[in-house]
Formats: C-alpha cells, sequence, structure tokens
DNA sequence: AAACGACCCAACCGCACCTAA
DNA sequence: TTTAGGTGCGGTTGGGTCGTT
C-alpha cells in the first residue's frame, strides 16, 4: 500500500505554468510568504497547482536573484570538484553556487558538463552489453542496458571515471599508477609488478611509495593505504562531523540535512585550488593528454574485466578494513573510491 | 521546405527524511 | 513509540528548439 498523495491529482493542472500563474504565485509569496505549507498554498492563492508544484516554481524560477544559464568557468570547476566528490548531491553544490538552483546545476551537469569532462562514452555501443543474437529474447534482456544495476551505476561510473581521469594524467603515484596498490587478488597485480608483494597480507611500501610522499595509514592493522597528503579533499574540513555516518569519508544520503559548508572559509578555497586548477585544464586545457587518458581509462577498466567475476577480488575493498571511519580524511583515488563504488563498477561491466 | 535526430530544460514523480501529534 | 502529513531531494520525462540531411 502505497502512501496517499499529496494532492487530488484530477483536478490540479499540470505543465507549463502561465504568466498569469506565476504572478499570482509571485505576489502572494512576496506579501505572505509560503506560511509554512506549501500543500495549502494553492487552494489560498486560488491556483489549480499541486503545492509541490508551487514550490519548485517559486524555488527554481519566480524567487529573487536566481540566475539561468551562463555558468562562469569558476561554477564549471566548483560544480565538477564538488560532483567528484560527493557525487550527484545537487542541493548540497548549488548551495556553493549563490543564485544556482539545483535543478538547473544538475540540468547544466546533464547536457553541458559531463559531455564537456568524459567526452563521448567509449563503453556505450551496444554489441558490449547487448546479446549478439538479437533475436533471442533470453540474452537481451539479460544483459539489456535497461536492467537497474547499470542505471545504479551511471553516477558511480562518472566519478570513477572522473576520478581515473584526475588521477591519471595528474598524480603519478595514483593507484592506477601503481600496481602495487592493486589488491592482492588482482590477477594482474604480479606480472605487473612482481618484485614488490612482500607479505600476503601487507602490500609494503614499495620503491615507488618510498619515492612519493604519501603517507601511510594502518586502518585494519594490517592494511597499509597511500594517502596523499598535498592533495587535500576539500571537502574534508566541513564534513568531518558528518563521517561516522559516512561512507569513505563522504556523508551518507541520509545525512545530507546536517551537512554544511561555507565557502568563504579559507581552509576550503585553499583546499579546493589545487584540485580546481586540474579541473580547469581538464575543462578548458591541455586535450593533448586525453588520448593518452583514454588509454590508461581502458586499461584500468580492462583489469577490473580481467577479474573476471572474481567476488573476492571486488569484495576486497569492502572486507579488509576499509570502512567508512578508516578511510575517512584520505584524498586518494583508491582510498576515495567507495566500495560500492567499485562494485557497482563491476556491475556496470558484467563482472 | 520537410523530416529527422540531438539537445536542452522545466516540470513531474516517487522516495526518504523530518516533525508534530 | 507510532503514525501521518509536509518537505526536500535526485532521477526521469516530455515537449520545445536547434541543427543537419
Amino acid at each position: 500500500m502505497g502512501r496517499a498523495p499529496c494532492c487530488d491529482k484530477a483536478n490540479v493542472k499540470k505543465g507549463p505554468w502561465s504568466p498569469e500563474e506565476d504572478a499570482k504565485l509571485k505576489a502572494y509569496i512576496e506579501e505572505h510568504g509560503t506560511g509554512g505549507n506549501w500543500i495549502a498554498l494553492p487552494q489560498k492563492i486560488g491556483l489549480k497547482r499541486c503545492g509541490k508544484s508551487c514550490r519548485l516554481r517559486w524555488l527554481n524560477y519566480l524567487r529573487p536573484n536566481i540566475k539561468h544559464g551562463g555558468f562562469s568557468e569558476q561554477e564549471d570547476q566548483i560544480i565538477c570538484s564538488l560532483y567528484i566528490s560527493i557525487g550527484s548531491r545537487w542541493s548540497i553544490i548549488a548551495a556553493q553556487l549563490p543564485g544556482r538552483t539545483d535543478n538547473d546545476i544538475k540540468n547544466y551537469w546533464n547536457t553541458r558538463l559531463k559531455k564537456k569532462l568524459l567526452g563521448k562514452r567509449r563503453d556505450s555501443p551496444p554489441s558490449r552489453r547487448l546479446s549478439i543474437n538479437q533475436d533471442t529474447n533470453e540474452e537481451t534482456n539479460r544483459i539489456s542496458p535497461d536492467t537497474s544495476s547499470q542505471a545504479l551505476s551511471t553516477s558511480a561510473l562518472e566519478r570513477m571515471q572522473l576520478h581515473m581521469q584526475l588521477q591519471g594524467l595528474y598524480n603519478p603515484f595514483s593507484f592506477y599508477n601503481n600496481p602495487a596498490l592493486w589488491p592482492k587478488f588482482h590477477p594482474l597485480r604480479d606480472k605487473v609488478f612482481p618484485i614488490q608483494q612482500t607479505d600476503a597480507n601487507t602490500i609494503a611500501a614499495t620503491p615507488v611509495q618510498q619515492a612519493s610522499d604519501a603517507t601511510m595509514i594502518e586502518p585494519s592493522g594490517q592494511n597499509l593505504l597511500p594517502v596523499k597528503p598535498n592533495m587535500p579533499n576539500p571537502m574534508n574540513a566541513y564534513m568531518h562531523e558528518d563521517l561516522n555516518r559516512s561512507t569513505l569519508g563522504f556523508p551518507s544520503p541520509s545525512s545530507s540535512r546536517t551537512l554544511s559548508m561555507d565557502n568563504s572559509n579559507p581552509n576550503f578555497n585553499a583546499a579546493a585550488v589545487g584540485l580546481q586548477d586540474e579541473l580547469h585544464d581538464l575543462l578548458y586545457g591541455k586535450n593533448e593528454c586525453f588520448g593518452r587518458q583514454e588509454e590508461q581509462q581502458q586499461t584500468a577498466l580492462d583489469c577490473f574485466k580481467d577479474m573476471n567475476g572474481d567476488k573476492e577480488s571486488m569484495n576486497w575493498w569492502a572486507t579488509n578494513g576499509f570502512d567508512d571511519k578508516s578511510l575517512a580524511g584520505t584524498w586518494d583515488f583508491a582510498s576515495n573510491l567507495q566500495p560500492d563504488l567499485l562494485q557497482e563498477y563491476g556491475l556496470g561491466y558484467d563482472l
């Protein structure tokens, strides 16, 4: 049994708002406010609209100081960096951009920024996920692009790709550039990096790692994980109190209302500068890198595919002590990537 | 000029959370 | 403690617009 609808669907108007409706709503709210009850508002005004529709219209269009279109480069970078950090939490992202609405940012991301950053998806040809034999419903259904797992994977995949682009481009010691950091079950790890595995349970500091400025943490007392101290997560300073309920240092969806950030804080701005510089390069420059970068991405994809359904490998991240608390406060690709993100990633590629 | 497809964005939908009774 | 109504959020949809053939 579902919950009762918020309004009488049969007697409410839907679709685009007329100028008259806009004027009525705007005039009433400017004079009386919302009265703390959106559901009752349309009746008071005499609008045949759902209260939720009124709220949306006001917040996204009629409210004063709303900006539409014309996103600046700085806004682009803020959106991208926050998307990478926290995903599609549009209301939080919008809170950092005065005059912008979550809906506007969401649309802008989906229609412009995503394409700008990720380019045309190379993994989208139907042959990759659809059956070769289109005549057999069985195979088609099994790996249809419309499966729920793939629907759930979209955001995770995008964030993973962006992580790869940033880390692959600019961090020579990143997870994907450093096979020594790969999970012990990774089938290619020993082939690519045979002499570095000194202990079955512990990935010890390798020459590569020693050469880096990475510090190590011990989330479970067994496994060491690199942390890149000079690549701070701009979100950390303001999400710290939220971390106990978060996954991998990012707030859980349920905590969205307790999260607050203040971009006037110098710590936030300083931390964001490095990442935003790199994002700027991705958005507006260094395009010559994309060819090599795509190769790196493909290599990473191949690595995941080569696991070939080894759930143990995928679960490695989630079961080796990399829980939410232990990973809080890190800003490395490997350590920031959520276990469920990796699992989703696996699902998305039919591992 | 017409047809078609891609793109954009306003608006809707359903779910989860919050809160008051 | 439970429940119901209100609110906020993110995902999705549908129609208008634009560009290409």
